[in-house]
DNA sequence: CATGATGCTACACAAAACGTAGCACAAGGA
DNA sequence: TCCTTGTGCTACGTTTTGTGTAGCATCATG
């Protein structure tokens, strides 16, 4: 076994903040890199871990291995043993809650520079 | 002048990502230590600098001077003389399509573990 | 001309991420 | 049996990013 997961989690205190409050604590979490990318990658269906790496520009595996291990223990994430790593339900919530960057940035990236 | 705040734009190469998709651009800006956090802190109005700093918990100015400066060139959020830092119009409507994340959360840290 | 508030920078140190290599395990085929 | 392929994952040396503290320049106020 190596290190345990910093799942931030109410109660603990989270990096650099003092604050429990939930969204806090998944401000923080999702403010990691490649945190949102990996939760957006995975939004069509289970990819497993390669894939995962491939689809994220070549990602270190160290990280990618630290963020999943992160989202697996927030239960954001799961990994089946045939499919490969999946949004849990609770995770398909949480990019639907997201889904509205998807349309945010369509405009943001027209505006008149 | 200083270096010039890294903003991500379309057509230009995004931190280890290749892509030019607008949402990755965004992903990739939103996925930064504090980004995220800082848009929440001005959710509810201007703050100034300091008071920016001292609500993300006392994060180093050196990192909160780089985030502004980088949502500053996306044009998210802009510095008006007498208010302090605030929300632009897009960063207002970002910010609402971020919302659902707070609902999200609430029942996210309520799971029974 | 001091005082306090503003935004911001310098610098030495620590933590996080990168890039590459490779391990252990399991399944499939020769 | 041995070879290959794919799986998730770890080691380790380098680079990038963030931290913490100090302090600067500017401006308004007393």
């Amino acid at each position: 076994m190596t290190k345990q997961a910093e799942l931030p989690k109410p109660g603990s205190k989270v990096r650099g903040t003092r604050s429990d409050r939930p969204i806090m604590v998944l401000l923080d979490l999702l403010g990691r890199r490649w945190t949102l990318r990996v939760l957006w990658e995975l939004r069509d269906g289970a990819l497993r871990f390669r894939a995962l790496q491939e689809r994220c520009g070549g990602l270190s595996p160290t990280v990618l291995n630290r963020r999943l291990a992160e989202l697996r223990a927030a239960e954001i994430v799961a990994l089946g043993p045939q499919e490969g790593y999946e949004l849990t339900g609770e995770g398909r919530k949480l990019l639907r809650a997201l889904a509205p960057l998807g349309e945010w940035a369509r405009r943001w990236a027209a505006r008149p520079d």
